[in-house]
DNA sequence: TTTGTTTGTCTAGTCGATAAACAAAGTTTA
DNA sequence: TAAACTTTGTTTATCGACTAGACAAACAAA
């Protein structure tokens, strides 16, 4: 428990949260019935029952109709109203822009992607602008309606929403969050593209179990995003995890941002190519799609390749594991599709390298939510603001 | 907030929060009346007499008598009652052992330090065991006596209570907490030696007015504590932090760790009496304290010495500032006293290296507490956890 | 003095949780 | 089939913690 000297305590703060126990039960485990939730909490079956109607005139959730007896009176289910409202996730990517609708449980309703070839910022705000306008024109009749948008980007973004820099969109200095929400009126978050993509995996993928978590996301950089003791460690102004540019080669060549031998430089999809090129694998228009054609077809220059590759991968992942004791290691983004090629590399030079104690117990996954990563990590955001605010707004 | 579904929320839970706020007040802001609490907290006047009451009635606080009126009835000075227990902090070094003793306050009342060289673990625990008696027998009369002991080692602690490795004193899977804990039956705690230190730092030294706090243990080997949130992060089982051991140098030399170019082999006290014995400017009993020395009297071998190893203690920092962007670097353990001779290198390696949005902001210290810093930490965890503990048991 | 201010206590009232009684709707047993 | 038992969910009385506001005590300023 989180004794904040600026939060006093009374009332109000313990009914909010009893709601937000109760809620979050039926929306994890739901149908279930108003004495389970009880039991499952240790709350009283009244204070249960009293929660559960306010939730209900809320429509937040719903009664189903009775379940099955277990010797005494039926049960009457409770489900989580997912139809409640609705929440946008846009993932802005080098090349392509994919916005999502989903319901409050995060199950897409509707997406669009579009590709995007070398625009300027505000050609882009246009776009992203448009799958907005279309994605909210298309929302279901509601209570709530839009009740968020999160925009995952691939930079530096600062706590206010603020992107600093996003080297690859050639964005600086980017007032995205203001200007979406002028737009559209209603909560707005940025966040890095490596951050949404944990958030994601944390709540819909390969993390849910865990609570000490690290994401991975190798893609033309590489990104990092922590989530320690459950929640997005976002560091003092926003943006922590830039570990594509910690140096694991302190005799290496120098890297675009200053620094020397950064880990981007070695075990990137840039990287990838670069490689390819230099050592003539591949030609010009050398892709990391064409190059897992290529080991599909058991060229053992790809294969190798992908090997040199992986390699690096391992030696940054483990770097992060002394440094953060993770439960779980989850390699997201455009390199994950490669995993057959990459796996065994990284595995074998992070069970090398990696100290004992910390090999026991640990999970290495690559992303289960394939490219969906970032865009539902953002929607997953702005349902759980909407949740937390709404349960305070509505009974203050 | 944080809304713990293990935890359910009632009135109990709501005093024990608004007790411990207004306790923390009057620790750090003492001598304070009734009512500057009341106007600070938003807590009604007579909500902070009750608890006020009840802390004086624990002995944790008394009243120190009027104070200045500001035009009316004068107030009635609070203070909080630092003598009303004691704490004991061990630091465990390679070839020496800490032992002090401090009120509630982290006041030094009293302190003891051998050296020993190459004891065993039974022996070391003999002498560990001495320093604690001898401690704890000029304890002054107390409300509650001995409220704890914590203990400080170079090491993989689990979070247990266990000491993993500790390479430097040769132990292995020693069961310290338990040990202790059975020959003085108070609460013990056992932590990193790094840990312990940005601990120290966060409460009485250079990082008191900072959330995010990386503390860099420079001594014989590099260990890292990390402060999130104003809170020790510990990792999913407790060894978090042990960034000595990433690797600055893919393509370097292996480290005794089975790591490949670790930090360590290049930026710690080890890697510096090693690089003056491979340049010859030292002979066989090389030491810090002699390569200081020779600095002082402007030896150019030796600074230029200290310069290469700040360098690569600011690689480092770099990495770990990329990882957590955090407020505050401190530097800390034997390396902060070449502060003269590092300092430069370090900050100007940072400065070319570093991301420029992470620069703005950021400050970069030496220790302030010198030789205290993992003792002093070590009382502050076990009064922390006392104030806690005693106001969740007194008052269920 | 008188008036106004500040401090700290006290009292009544509010709100949310709990315990226990109770009604409703089942199942099991005789 | 009736009686007895179970389980669910609501209702009622009570408790405990905080708040608002009244009040007395103690002081300063006019």
């Amino acid at each position: 428990m989180n004794l904040d000297i600026n939060q006093t305590w009374n009332q109000h703060v313990v009914k909010k949260g009893n709601k937000s126990i109760v809620l979050e039960i039926i929306k994890n485990k739901s149908p279930i019935s108003r004495a389970d939730i009880a039991s499952l909490t240790n709350l009283n079956k009244g204070t249960v029952s009293s929660l559960v109607n306010e939730l209900i005139s809320e429509n937040l959730i719903y009664e189903k109709g009775p379940g099955e007896s277990t010797g005494g009176r039926r049960p009457i289910m409770l489900l989580f109203n997912a139809s409640a409202g609705y929440s946008i996730g846009i993932d802005i990517g080098v090349n392509y822009i994919l916005g999502i609708l989903t319901d409050l449980q995060g199950e897409i309703i509707l997406e669009k992607k579009i590709s995007v070839h070398q625009l300027g910022y505000s050609e882009m705000m246009e776009q992203v602008i448009d799958i907005i306008s279309y994605l909210k024109k298309n929302i279901p009749e509601s209570r709530y309606g839009l009740i968020g948008i999160g925009i995952g980007v691939p930079g530096i973004v600062h706590k206010n929403g603020t992107v600093l820099i996003a080297p690859n969109l050639n964005w600086k200095n980017a007032p995205l969050k203001e200007m979406i929400e002028d737009q559209f009126h209603v909560p707005v978050m940025i966040e890095n593209e490596a951050n949404a993509g944990a958030y994601g995996e944390k709540i819909f993928g390969a993390g849910q179990t865990s609570d000490n978590i690290v994401y991975v996301s190798a893609g033309i950089g590489i990104g990092v995003g922590l989530i320690i003791d459950g929640h997005l460690y976002q560091g003092n102004k926003g943006f922590a995890g830039e570990m594509g540019h910690m140096t694991i080669n302190a005799s290496g060549e120098k890297c675009r941002c200053g620094n020397i031998g950064c880990w981007e430089l070695y075990a990137s999809e840039q990287a990838l190519i670069q490689k390819a090129l230099e050592s003539g694998i591949a030609r010009e228009q050398a892709s990391l799609e064409s190059l897992i054609e290529k080991a599909h077809h058991s060229d053992p220059a790809a294969i190798k390749l992908f090997t040199e590759v992986g390699k690096m991968l391992g030696v940054g992942i483990t770097n992060i594991i002394n440094t953060f004791n993770p439960q779980q290691i989850i390699i997201g983004n455009r390199m994950a599709s490669a995993e057959q090629w990459l796996r065994e590399a990284v595995e074998q030079t992070i069970k090398e390298n990696l100290l004992w104690f910390f090999q026991d117990n640990l999970s290495l996954e690559f992303s289960h939510l394939s490219s969906y990563s970032a865009s539902l990590g953002m929607t997953a955001f702005s349902i759980e603001n909407f949740l937390k605010i709404d349960l305070t707004a509505e009974n203050k």
